[in-house]
RNA sequence: UGGGGAAUCGUUCAAUGGUAGGACAACGGACUCUGACUCCGUUUAUAUAGGUUCGAAUCCUGUUUCCCCAGCCA
């Protein structure tokens, strides 16, 4: 694992890379960027194209730059600018004074398009979007070519700086290359590379009522940062010849490389921004970073760590295969960050009340206990002990089967860092039948030490002590769907998990948890790791979100003997 | 249907003409004051049919399956 984090990943991308430098292609430059479109937040799948371009700058000692793609005011805003910054920082990238905005490009890229266009390669096309449409063709017809592909240098300038001036309606004219109507790719069937939209933008506001498309935008913003490998997902291996259509004609120099992988897709969630937006505006989760949410906020509420983030991205590495990792791999970075650096504690999600008949009335003991058994370097605290407790309702059976080590008539049970106790009797509701209290005796002598006649007691189990525990909320996070690959469904609201969200409102946990900080991690005992919620916590009331459950070898042998 | 991509254990990534390997998952077992962790072990793969070669996951030919493209989104 160690060897894992010291050595450098390799993939085809590196690949490239590593052979450009052989050849001294790009006199051994290496830059890169993330050029997110700020109309949402990032989520996992950013993360692995974040940890992809960043993680290449930093190994061929390059750079990254951060690009806001905002080359369409409908729906951008600032606010979405700030999460991705913070999330990506977060992450724990740094991209120095490198921050970039497409639409800081704005005056370069009209100036760009003029040339195009007295160069013949573009021109204004009249048509209406439905036309535009009709003239396309479709996969097997060639398209038909605009009647006003032929304008003259003249009247395309005229149009095209008539059109920035906002003399025309939305839809009135477009900017088109001109390439090839009859392409068998269709992106190079003059493709449209300005639009008309009276929209304010965020940051020109009203500035501009004509705004470059992606395609054209994209290219010359990576070709003015000096980018040299230009790294985007599958989906755009279409509108390569595109890209590499609008350099040629514009850029000399030197050029960026488009090079494509497969974006992430991850089980029992959803990853396209639009499903995304969709499950936050209908409410279906609170907020984009509603810990259930596969964004970064998301998993940082929730408590995953930016070491098991960026481990997970190393671990599922970069190729072409069209993918599904299975979320299980994600758990498993998260279990094995959370396993080596949070402390433990003790806490009881579903209180079974336990009175020690043999231990005096008013006396509290404190148990040194450990933060971490294979860590002594993260140190003790000290545990109150007395003799009402409450212990896990899951850690008693009533009538338990021979592989049940806990609790239950006639048996004993360790206290962890505590007491071997026996149990005497129980109370049950006159009325539900239900076990509301449970009489035990504890064995003096096994405070520290195994019980002194040898008898074996293989269960052992957390508890609280009654009167110092603190009550606290906790927040059961279960996945979002419950369909392995709801991406692929139409309709994939149909598949939303009903109990990705339980909430318990009576919880003990022990008394050391009253000052957790919030946004940190704890492994409570035999249940999982847990976050103290950042937003909702409170000194009075601690709030945890269920990060991760431990391993439970238990509950696989329980559900095999229902069978 | 035209074009562009991709096919290797259940999942995923490697193997760049020379022993098909790792991780996760699954399944056994050991250990244990967390049914955790850790450790040991096991199962399972080259889409398919031909060809080239001493030797093919890798090269060639055919076939099949899956993904992407007909936004004035990115």
């Amino acid at each position: 694992m160690t060897e894992n984090t010291t050595s450098n990943p390799s993939d085809f991308i590196r690949d490239i890379i590593d052979d450009d430098l052989k050849t001294n292609k790009n006199d051994g430059k290496v830059a890169t960027r993330f050029p997110p479109e700020p109309n949402g937040y990032i989520h996992i799948g950013h993360a692995k194209s974040v940890c992809l371009n960043f993680g290449i700058a930093r190994q061929y000692q390059g750079t990254c730059n951060l690009r806001l793609d905002d080359t369409d005011p409908a729906g951008e805003s600032m606010e979405y600018v700030e999460s991705i910054i913070n999330d990506i920082r977060w992450l724990g990238f740094d991209w120095e004074d490198r921050l970039f905005y497409a639409s800081d490009y704005f005056e370069k890229l009209y100036q760009f398009a003029v040339e195009l266009i007295k160069s013949g390669n573009a021109y204004v096309c009249s048509l209406s979007p439905d036309e535009i449409r009709e003239y396309r063709g479709t996969f097997t017809e060639p398209g038909k070519e605009s009647p006003y592909r032929n304008r003259s240098v003249e009247e395309n300038l005229d149009l095209f700086q008539r059109m920035r001036a906002g003399e025309f309606a939305d839809g009135a004219h477009v900017l088109r290359a001109r390439i090839d109507m009859a392409s068998p790719n269709i992106v190079m069937r003059d493709p449209i590379i300005y639009r008309i939209k009276r929209e304010p933008h965020y940051r020109t506001g009203n500035k501009w009522v004509i705004y470059p498309m992606y395609d054209f935008a994209h290219c010359l913003s990576d070709a003015l940062e000096g980018i040299v490998y230009s790294i985007c997902t599958l989906e755009f291996e279409n509108n390569r010849p595109l890209y590499d259509w609008i350099v040629e004609k514009l850029i000399t120099g030197l050029r960026p490389r488009q090079i494509e992988f497969a974006r992430l897709n991850l089980s029992y969630t959803v990853l396209s921004k639009r499903r995304l937006i969709e499950l936050v505006e209908k409410k279906y989760v609170h907020g984009w970073d509603d810990p259930r949410m596969p964004t970064v906020s998301g998993m940082r509420r929730r408590g995953y760590t930016p070491e098991a983030i960026k481990n997970f991205c190393a671990q599922i590495g970069v190729a072409k295969n069209d993918n599904l990792i299975d979320v299980a791999l994600l758990e498993y970075c998260v279990r094995e960050d959370l396993n080596e650096n949070a402390p433990r504690a003790m806490c009881v999600l579903r209180p079974l009340r336990v009175i020690i008949d043999n231990y005096p009335e008013n006396q509290v003991e404190y148990f040194e206990c450990a933060n971490h058994p294979q860590k002594p370097d993260m140190g003790m605290r000290e545990v109150p002990f007395s003799r009402e407790l409450y212990i896990e309702r899951d850690d008693f059976m009533e009538a338990p089967p021979k592989k049940y080590h806990r609790l239950g008539p006639g048996r004993e049970v360790r206290l962890r860092n505590a007491y071997v106790i026996k149990f005497e009797s129980m109370v049950k509701d006159a009325k539900t039948g239900e076990v509301t209290e449970l009489h035990c005796t504890y064995d003096p002598q096994t405070r520290n030490a195994p019980p002194a006649d040898g008898r074996k007691v293989p269960g052992v189990i957390h508890w609280v002590s009654a009167q110092h525990c603190a009550p606290a909320e906790i927040r059961l996070y279960d996945r979002l769907f419950g369909i392995e690959d709801p991406g692929s469904e139409e309709d994939f609201l149909h598949y939303l998990n009903p109990h990705s969200l339980e909430t318990l409102t009576t919880c003990y946990a022990e008394q050391s948890l009253k000052n957790a900080k919030p946004g940190s991690q704890f492994q409570f005992e035999r249940l999982g790791y847990f976050c103290t919620d950042a937003r909702d916590s409170t000194a009075e009331k601690p709030v945890f979100n269920r990060v991760v459950p431990l391993r439970d070898s238990w509950a696989k042998i329980a559900g095999n003997d229902k069978k």
